[in-house]
DNA sequence: GTTTTTCCTTGACCTAGATCAACCGGGGTT
DNA sequence: AACCCCGGTTGATCTAGGTCAAGGAAAAAC
């Protein structure tokens, strides 16, 4: 384990997603009495952090990495379900088991929470509760904007979707403004990309590619992307360019 | 419209929906006022209930019938991303408009609240507040297990997901056990079914024929299906023939 | 340094499902 | 009766993406 991986436990106040977490609306009480019963946990690139099937004896939020759901059939074939990202959410309360594996697919730390505690923690704070209610609705419009991916979007327009999806997290932690070229490093392997978006690594790679040539991306060794222009990305992912916000 | 789909406005306690929907923890007084700003709704089948984008000024539940969420691209693909049964709920607290078209599928009866009372109320009801989000991290999972379906099934695979989705609904609302043969009523044209399935509609339809051929299913008409062994079906779902229970 | 391993790319070929098109049958209208 | 939808089926053909196979580059292991 690297040495950049350990993490020294801190007070939620210094948190680095204190603001987006489930913790999010705390107030100072609350928060304290969550800091009471929380502990971190890190987990190496690739190792599994839950497997399906196996009951869960904690909840938690990702701190920083990544980290990734996924479904497997039996004859391997297999579908990333979920992406995890600095202050989402892991388990669910009220239920034994995870239905998904869930794997670190960077370095990841975890700031966790026993299960029970946790349980009858939410039934007392309403304010928990109501954030994950919050959290819970956004990760349900993601999945349905990713079944318009899965279902109807050629692997050109799918590459292009993840890639602004990763590109536009990636402006919202950072300050610069929406337009001029965006750099960001991929986090995923293209492997994880065709698990992602239900392609094969190869068609991965080949869209990729032609994307790169297209000058739509520009490529620094196989992780480094630069967009010079996100308007012809969204265009390439069949989005509307101007995304139509919602209130 | 028919007279069926007139419905004559009842009490909360005489609900069909009343156990599942998100009243479902209320008490007595909270039902009270649940009552006091519900009104009720008739749609006919083929009938928008939300156009995506507009403002929506009620939230509320399905009572009886089947409705569909769906995406549209600019150039026409649809995608199905939600299929609304009895007891789901439409409409997101806190936010303004829908992401979605929701259309009935079926004649639909719909118990409405307005949005500000209704969000209101939750505020002050942890109890509705806890059912909906149940019922959000339920149809999350619902979701997940379709990204699996649209990613990485094939066509066969996918028309017996969703008959087997279908059937099982339908066995937990009828009395009789899980063996032997089950009968129900396709709600969806096959146009639906591609829809929802990321398939064409000749697809779908080679692939109902294909499947009755073998005998997994047998067809009276076009909507009525029997299922003679539902382990056979679940099989070339690709599912776990036991379909694997969460705790 | 060399060897392995991991991740990625590219080419050649094939197939599942899309596309295009003809047709069927039942339930309304006129 | 004749007509026409509308939803569905089926056939012929095409193609996007999968499959199989051969490397390449860079990092890790020896």
């Amino acid at each position: 384990m690297s040495a950049q991986t350990q993490f020294s436990a801190g007070a939620c106040s210094e948190c680095p997603i204190r603001h987006r977490a489930v913790c999010a609306h705390c107030e100072r009480d609350e928060l304290e009495r969550l800091e009471e019963i929380k502990y971190y946990r890190n987990f190496e690139a690739g190792q599994t952090i839950i497997w399906s099937g196996d009951k869960m004896g904690f909840v938690g939020s990702v701190v920083s990495g990544i980290a990734s759901l996924t479904q497997t059939m039996e004859d391997g074939r297999t579908q990333m379900v979920g992406l995890l990202l600095p202050s989402d959410f892991v388990g669910r309360p009220g239920r034994e088991g995870s239905p998904y594996d869930v794997t670190a697919t960077t370095d990841v730390v975890m700031c966790c929470f026993r299960k029970k505690p946790f349980e009858d923690m939410m039934i007392r704070t309403p304010h928990i509760a109501h954030r994950l209610l919050e959290m819970t609705l956004d990760e349900l419009d993601a999945a349905r904007e990713w079944m318009l991916v899965l279902g109807r979007k050629t692997a050109r327009e799918k590459i292009a979707s993840l890639l602004s999806i990763i590109a536009r997290r990636d402006a919202s932690l950072t300050p610069h403004g929406p337009s001029g070229p965006m750099m960001f490093d991929l986090p995923l392997t293209r492997e994880a990309m065709a698990d992602y978006l239900g392609l094969t690594l190869e068609t991965v790679s080949r869209q990729m590619s032609a994307l790169k040539k297209d000058g739509v991306i520009q490529l620094e060794g196989k992780r480094k992307v630069t967009v010079p222009d996100m308007g012809r990305l969204m265009e390439e992912a069949g989005d509307d360019a101007d995304g139509g916000m919602l209130g």
